[in-house]
DNA sequence: CGACTACACTACACCGTGCAGTGTAGGAAA
DNA sequence: TTTCCTACACTGCACGGTGTAGTGTAGTCG
């Protein structure tokens, strides 16, 4: 065990490897279109792995589901701390905001993957017990409404109800670039960048205190 | 030489019925989830005329589609006439938009069906060649659109950019009831019109003339 | 009137295939 | 040894799609 970090480090990569092929294939070809089989090719890992590792198909997708919001929240914590955490002046905040936004939809592979797991989820796989959301902030919407509660107290926006506020601030960025542009391509594709900036004009006209 | 090789036109209340079985176990059970027996057991018809009337199970998901977006934009003008055409008062403006809004998501079976039908369109039936949108202002935002461009004339909206405008509406409506609630049942369910009221709230706090 | 035809539709059996899930033998590591 | 993993064969089944025999019905011709 010299310099190797056994402990099931090894354990640890396959089932990484297993719920990242399982993720691309997912949103590549849709959950009912992609076997298992695949998933396991993909992961270079046999079939039967994958079924002692996750049991069930179904369980596979909840996996993974859970895998890339944790992945996503942690990034848009990050993001979070990263563009507006020393309050910025009224003046620079849409700017903020707006690279707040540009930073989740271009460093995260795609918050549309988030977007589109969920729909996945719900579609395809019928109705699984909602997640369990223990107590803290744990998805993504609040992770930011914490954030919009903490600049009305600074004053610089006006929001009664911050959870609102995200969810709107959500639809009004990443809702009609999603809408306008196919799923998939959330970067690169230049469309993008207007209708965020736009989004987040939006908003401000709507939030900006006076 | 079988002279039959064209699809059948048939009586239109059969290819309706199965039309609108297709619709519903569509939504509810997703497409790869639905099968072509269901599909014609629901729609009280032999499994043989499913494929006669549509060739194929993608095709009929396309007839689906079509059928639906078709079914929503008239719903969409004729509400728009109903609610928004004698150019209420700034004042009555949020009450109309409110109205309209919950006109569509309570009339029409649900608004989130189309969007669910496209959803399922593109993740579960790879990608078809997109919508043939020949002219006219035939999708839901260019309707809706339009209207938002006569309100600005009219003086009660400050909007450069209506179908821009037409998109934020939308997203700050059904996207975050959407977003929050399944896409399932629009109307019934008590949360929804709220979530809609605040929702007209911010987009005119955006975009009414000061 | 009946006989015949054309057609829309059903009921049903059937084929091929893809796939979830399992059981097991065996190899490599620890 | 035990533990982990792979390779592989195999089962069971659901489903897309087709072929066909047969039924009801409307129209046409004699």
């Amino acid at each position: 065990m010299p310099t190797t970090k056994t402990l099931r480090e090894g354990s640890a990569r396959k089932r990484a490897a297993i719920l990242s092929a399982a993720r691309e294939l997912f949103l590549a070809d849709g959950f009912d279109r992609t076997s298992v089989d695949a998933v396991a090719a993909r992961a270079e890992v046999s079939k039967r792995t994958v079924y002692d590792y996750f049991g069930d198909k179904q369980t596979l997708l909840r996996a993974v589901v859970d895998a890339v919001g944790q992945s996503l929240i942690t990034t848009i914590r990050r993001t979070l701390d990263d563009t507006l955490t020393d309050l910025p002046e009224a003046a620079g905040l849409e700017d903020a905001l707006v690279t707040f936004s540009m930073s989740i939809a271009t460093d995260m592979l795609g918050s549309a993957e988030y977007a589109t797991l969920q729909r996945l989820v719900r579609a395809e796989s019928g109705h699984l017990p909602h997640r369990g959301y223990n107590s803290m902030a744990d998805t993504p919407d609040e992770a930011l409404a914490e954030r919009f509660a903490a600049l009305a107290a600074a004053g610089l926006l006006d929001v009664p109800d911050p959870r609102l506020a995200a969810d709107q601030f959500i639809a009004l960025t990443f809702g009609v670039a999603l809408d306008r542009l196919g799923s998939a391509n959330a970067a690169e594709d230049a469309r993008v960048r207007p209708l965020v900036v736009e989004g987040v004009r939006t908003f401000l006209r709507a939030y900006r205190t006076r």
